[in-house]
DNA sequence: CTGTGCATTTCTACAGTGTAGAAATGGCGG
DNA sequence: CCGCCATTTCTACACTGTAGAAATGCACAG
C-alpha cells in the first residue's frame, strides 16, 4: 500500500493496454474543458491525456497532430450553435446569430480563438450560412455581392467576440483616462473630451452598436427590397 | 583561416561579452523579420538570439517575457500605420485608415494576428484614435454612442483583416462548390443557387464591401449632421 | 592607475513541449 | 488455436521559455 507499489500497480495497469474505443468526440470534449480551465498556454497533450486516461500518443493517433485537434475543438465549438428560425424578419435573424456567437465566446474564451485560426479548413456550417444568406436576400443583398457580404458579417462578428475575449472592449480604468487628459488639447481635442465616457463602456453595448451599424448598412442598400 | 578557427573565433568574441547597447528597437525590428520568415511556430527566442548574434537571456533581459517582446512588436506594427490627413470627408479618412490596416496585415501576415492578442495592453494610438474619433463626429455619432462605435470599428477592421490572413476570405475550391451542390435543396436553394459566385470571390472586395456598409450604417443614424 | 559598483550579457540547468518510431496489447476473423 | 491489425503505450529526441548564478566590461571614485 505504499506510494511506490501505487505507483507501480498504475504503471502495470497501465501497461496493459490495446484498443479500448477512446471516442474522438470525448477526447474533443474533455480537451474544451481542459482549455478552458488552463488555457491555451498551458493546454498540452500530455495533460489531456492524463485527463482522459491515457497515453499522449493514443490521442495524437486519432488527429494528425495538435492543431489537427484544435481543428476538432473549433468544429465543436460552432456545432454548439443554436439554429435560427425562419420567422423573424431579416434584422432579427442576424441579431440572434450574432448574439449566438457573442455567447459562444463569453462562455468558451479559451476555445473560440481557435475559430479564427481553424474555421477555414474543416468546418462547413452549412445551415447557419444558409440562414444568414436568406437575411440577406431578404435585406436586399444583390446575388453577386452576398458571399462578400455574408464573409464581411462572419468575419466582423467574430472579430468582435475575439476583440472582447482579449480585453480590447472593456471600460477604461482612470489612469488610463487620465493619461489621455493629459495630451495637449491643440492636437486632441475630441479624444480628450470624449475619454471620460471610456469609463461606463459596456461591452455588450458595444457588440449591439457594432450590429445595428451593419444592419442599418444593409438597410441603406441602393436598391433594396421594402420591408 | 580554417573554418574550425573561425568558429573558435566567433566563440571567443562571443564569450568576451558585457553591455553592448542592444538596442531595443532593433531586436524588435529583428523579431518582425524572423517571426515573418519563420511564421509564428517557429518563432523561438533562441532563434532570435541567433539572428541578433547574441545570448536568447539577453534578449529577455530587455522584456518582462516573450509575451512582452511579442507585445512590443505589436506596438512596432501599430506605429508603422500611416497618418491621416484631416481635409478629406470623413468617410475617406475612415476607408484610408482601414485600408492601411489592410496593407499592414498582408505585409506582415504574421506578425499581424498579435495585435489581436495584445493591442489592448500597451498601445496606445492616440493621434488614429483622434482622427477616427474626429470622423466619427463628422458623421453625426453622439458622443455617448462614440466609444462604442469606435471599439467597434477598429474591432471589425482588424478582425477582417485576421480573418483574411488565416484564410477565410478566399475564392472557393471547386471542390467546395460541388459539396455545397450536393446539399439537398429543400433545405439550402439561397447556399446552393450562391455557391458558384463564391468562385470568384476577391478578398479586396470583401474588405471594401464592410467598409462601405459601416460607412452607410453610420449615415442611415437617425439624428445625424448634413454633409 | 587602481579598484569597485552595476547594468548588461552569458552560462547552466530544469521542467516541459510535440511527435517520430518501435514495441506491446488485445479483440476478431479464419 | 493462430495471426492480423487497429489501437495504445513506451522511448527517445530535439526543442522550448526562463529562473538563477556567474562573468563581463564600462563609468566613475579615489
Amino acid at each position: 500500500m505504499s506510494s511506490t507499489a501505487d505507483a507501480k500497480l498504475n504503471i502495470k495497469a497501465r501497461v496493459s493496454s490495446g484498443p479500448r474505443g477512446l471516442a474522438k468526440h470525448e477526447i474533443v470534449d474533455t480537451a474544451v474543458r481542459l482549455i478552458e480551465e488552463v488555457g491555451e498556454a498551458g493546454f498540452s497533450v500530455r495533460k489531456l491525456g492524463d485527463r482522459v486516461g491515457c497515453d499522449p500518443m493514443a490521442i495524437l493517433y486519432h488527429f494528425k497532430n495538435k492543431d489537427g485537434m484544435y481543428r476538432a475543438m473549433a468544429d465543436a465549438l460552432v456545432a454548439k450553435l443554436s439554429p435560427v428560425g425562419s420567422d423573424q424578419p431579416w434584422q432579427d435573424r442576424l441579431r440572434a446569430h450574432a448574439r449566438d456567437h457573442r455567447a459562444l465566446a463569453l462562455r468558451y474564451p479559451n476555445t473560440f480563438p481557435l475559430l479564427q485560426r481553424f474555421l477555414n479548413t474543416g468546418v462547413a456550417d452549412f445551415p447557419h450560412i444558409e440562414m444568414v444568406h436568406r437575411a440577406l436576400a431578404d435585406a436586399g443583398v444583390p446575388d453577386q455581392e452576398a458571399p462578400a457580404v455574408c464573409l464581411a458579417w462572419y468575419a466582423g462578428v467574430i472579430g468582435l467576440c475575439a476583440a472582447e475575449i482579449n480585453g480590447l472592449v472593456r471600460p477604461a480604468r482612470a489612469s488610463e483616462v487620465a493619461e489621455i487628459e493629459a495630451l495637449p488639447a491643440a492636437e486632441f481635442p475630441v479624444l480628450r473630451k470624449l475619454a471620460p465616457s471610456y469609463l461606463a463602456l459596456e461591452s455588450q453595448a458595444v457588440f449591439e452598436i457594432a450590429n445595428e451599424l451593419f444592419i442599418r448598412g444593409l438597410c441603406g442598400q441602393p436598391g433594396r427590397s421594402p420591408d
